[in-house]
DNA sequence: CTGTTTCTGGAACAGTCGTTCCAGAAGGTG
DNA sequence: CACCTTCTGGAACGACTGTTCCAGAAACAG
């Protein structure tokens, strides 16, 4: 059977993320990445192909994390309401979002990342659309209400947030943004 | 008094703004910036110091003429809410901000561009605060309401409106974004 | 322990990067 | 017309980029 890998390719795609988040991925060099992930150039190569194929591994293996956390936070919840304010106060105390940063610098130039942001956007959307609907059938948001537009306005809060912060905004201003948004989409107001 | 310079700076930073905006910063060549600006290497080296100075000095010119743009609009209106509702129609119609783009790929590593993209938030916050309090003061919006909390909500928007853009969201869906938000936050619901 | 397969580390590659420098052209002044 | 200052175009620089290649080490199978 041959010597086996002696790395974690979950550890590394997690370090070469850490890499392209703080860095974007043209100042990233693959040095650096080398460094983070402590693999040898070539092993990095053989594993990844190049460096364009390591940026979408990890932004996959990003992506696939960041939609399980949506999707706990808002099963977690006693009510699908809930979910929802949890999930934003969470973005909103939460670090910066590697997906769109991502977005903002490569989606329009290379279509890989591209597709990816157009795929996260759409389940962020399905999933805030779901949760309101389940709402709606519990009696908690009136039924005249539009789904799918309130998803889609929760939804640019939660890319305003990631926004706000690679602007500077201290995290108390965004908490404030999110309960704001809340409350006016959804909540008691 | 010598020779003068032969091109119009204004002109050179949007030629470059145009070519940061679309390649981002690091990918961005000089060979692309001397090709769009049709400028010589040394006469652009001269007039701005280098890449980072022409980079720098397209974003000041950039911010500079968005602010005129998000005052005039708010002043044109008839009312306080009317400007704010025409300045997000624009911005859900229109296309992506060299700003945020610029916040989300540099404010990490470059203090420059950090502090430019807060200073842009805070004016931003500010221009939406200002109309709040004046609608207030007219009678058009309740006045227990917390212009500071709307307004980071409204920049919010804003800037979720840019993401979704990145996303590769269609026009009309960010048109429902901002008509959304608006409704909900300072409108009629 | 031998053979085989895979992974590993580092050197080497061509290409491009941002930057600098210098000779020459171009306009304004006396 | 001659002078002088400034701008201009292009060649040249070293440094660094992403990528490839090759010899050696390491782990499994028999």
């Amino acid at each position: 059977m041959s010597r086996p890998r002696a790395f974690d390719p979950d550890c590394v795609l997690d370090a070469a993320r850490g890499v392209f988040e703080t860095h974007g991925y043209e100042a990233a060099s693959v040095q650096d990445l080398v460094d983070a992930t402590g693999l040898s150039r070539s092993s990095l190569y053989a594993a990844f192909g190049d460096k364009h194929g390591l940026y979408l591994a990890a932004l996959d293996r990003y992506s696939c994390a960041g939609g399980d956390a949506l999707a706990q936070t808002v099963a977690a919840a006693a009510a699908p309401l809930d979910g929802i304010r949890a999930y934003l106060a969470l973005v909103a105390e939460g670090g910066g979002c590697f997906l769109v940063n991502a977005a903002a610098e490569r989606a329009a130039t290379d279509p890989d990342t591209a597709g990816r942001a157009a795929e996260a956007w759409n389940r962020l959307h399905a999933a805030f659309a779901d949760a309101l609907r389940a709402a709606q059938a519990d009696g908690a948001l009136a039924p005249e209400r539009d789904a799918d537009a309130l998803a889609a306005t929760l939804g640019a809060t939660v890319y305003g947030l990631r926004g706000m912060q690679s602007a500077g905004a201290p995290p108390e201003a965004r908490v404030v943004v999110a309960e704001t948004a809340f409350a006016a989409l959804v909540g008691g107001a």
